[in-house]
DNA sequence: CTGATCCATAACTCAAGCTTATTGATTGAG
DNA sequence: CTCAATCAATAAGCTTGAGTTATGGATCAG
């Protein structure tokens, strides 16, 4: 038989289901009579059973209609929530959204979703972490949604927008000659073996962390080569070397190693939050919104305390 | 908003986003192009966001439409099974079959089942087992759609049909004079105390197991009433008296009790499917019908064993 | 620039869902 | 028993809206 069985037909078989009685059912419906004994009994003929029992003085459903009506209640109640979901995520109040970010944002990252997920508690975050190559890879494919990256530079696909930023500091093993307190001139530190991220993982961002030891006049050797800023942490404490690194990630120190505040004027990372250019989905522009209370914040003055 | 949604735009919507291309789409749905134009865009004012975006060169699915199209395929494809359902269920082949039954019939009603349940794989057979005048209320209150008894009478409501007739047997103690094999006579246990069920738990079916003793002159008094066979059993074994019951029932007898074949002409215990008259559900008669090859098996003879 | 492709818009057609009017069957009251 | 009331089915005509054809505007290839 014909599949062009309607909603309709549902919502009228429901209205009769719950009635028993084809005038009252028809007069909720807002139809006359006749207009719903047509239905029901087309839809009986795609069905191909009956499902009510007509005596001329009563209706009452039969087992086929008994098991068909929760089906039916089920699927309509569906409908209504999908449409809904679909008008959700299409307003970016409902959806997934891929963040892509660099471990050594996770303090700011973090911040952000805790808003985020407060203005938009339907949408499902996915993270990911990595370089800042592999953040601006994955969101140039479109694995990714928004990007945290430190220090990249401007491109024509991608749009960046600053987050915050901080100064460098420098790392030195506890027993460091330079580790008792006060300012130490980045020349001190040239002697000492450099320990680092590669500077694959992000060119722009290895020059700006370097540039103090540049600024110094050292020539920059990095002897020691680290994927995260955790391990190098480590290494440091365990007086393998000395490092330069943004400030947020050195609230957490291991035992061992101390961080030292540089001399001369203060070289800053810059953390942005990268998006592809034209994508301006609700969803992302909630993202922006919700980390707009923490742009600009700086931390670049030796005074302040980055959270 | 209108909540004037039909299946006609879920439909069009899952073509649409599998062709990405409003003229293929429409050729596959066999409607021209506009037509589908106006549905989807009818669809995405009742959602209230942009399912597509169409630029006048391509077509591609938002967030939005991408969230809904699993959804609306889902919603489809489970409407086609609600559907198959009902009518599985309309004509008998799928739904639900309350079956009540006395403990002492388990034996045929689980050949008849296996049977049934071969047939119709699809309809979940509830069982209720109690006593013989359980079995008929539940019956006519609906609780039961088909009940299996013993020796029940006609009733104007409830129609019977037989299922099979086996002969009674005595049950004695091992340790009894007439536990020694071959038959014996009523009248030899006139002075033993009688095990046997509540007779209101089916006077006619108490009746007719008493009829044995009663034919040989004995007042029938009843000792130790008991609500199930098995446990009457147990009772005999353990010297407390002696019983009459179907044979059936004695088939799988605990030590220390035998069955004893009485002497002179058999009185038989009649099962019967019950149902309610003018219950003419297909389910009931692909019931019944799985029971024929059961039907009219004759125990009654002294040389055949009943399983 | 020209032609081809593709979606949107406009105006019109017609199927089908809905309406009113009526019939036939059943039930309850007098 | 008769009569009125109730209720679903049927009949016939109306009206809505889905679908049609024709056309326009935008984009892209050559």
């Amino acid at each position: 038989m014909d599949q062009r069985i309607e909603l309709r037909h549902l919502r009228y078989f429901l209205a009769l289901a719950e009635e028993l009685h084809f005038g009252h059912a028809a007069q909720r419906l807002h139809i006359a009579q006749p207009a719903l004994s047509q239905q029901i009994r087309q839809l009986e003929k795609i069905v191909g059973v009956e499902l009510f029992r007509r005596t001329s003085r009563s209706v009452h459903l039969t087992e086929a209609g008994a098991a068909f009506g929760p089906r039916a209640r089920n699927l309509l109640d569906r409908l209504a929530a999908d449409l809904d979901e679909a008008g959700r995520v299409g307003r970016g109040e409902a959806g997934r959204l891929d963040v892509a970010f660099i471990t050594s944002a996770t303090a700011i990252v973090s911040e952000i979703l805790r808003e985020f997920s407060r203005r938009r508690p339907d949408v499902q975050v996915k993270l990911h972490d990595g370089f800042t190559t592999d953040v601006l890879a994955a969101l140039k494919r479109g694995t990714a949604d928004v990007g945290i990256v430190r220090d990249a530079e401007e491109r024509d696909d991608i749009g960046l927008s600053l987050l915050t930023s901080e100064r460098f500091v420098a790392v030195v093993p506890s027993e460091h000659p330079a580790a008792g307190g006060g300012l130490v001139e980045a020349r001190a530190l040239a002697e000492d073996p450099l320990i680092l991220f590669p500077r694959s993982a992000g060119t722009h961002a290895f020059d700006m962390n370097t540039q103090p030891l540049r600024n110094a006049g050292i020539d920059v050797q990095v002897a020691q080569e680290c994927s995260n800023w955790h391990t190098i942490m480590m290494f440091v404490a365990a007086g393998l070397g000395v490092s330069i690194a943004p400030y947020s990630v050195t609230t957490l120190l291991p035992a061992g190693a101390r961080r030292v505040e540089l001399d001369g004027p203060p070289t800053v990372s810059r953390i942005f939050m990268a998006t592809r250019r034209g994508d301006d989905r609700p969803l992302l522009q909630a993202f922006m919104a919700a980390s707009e209370p923490m742009t600009g914040r700086d931390n670049c003055d030796r005074t302040t305390t980055a959270r």
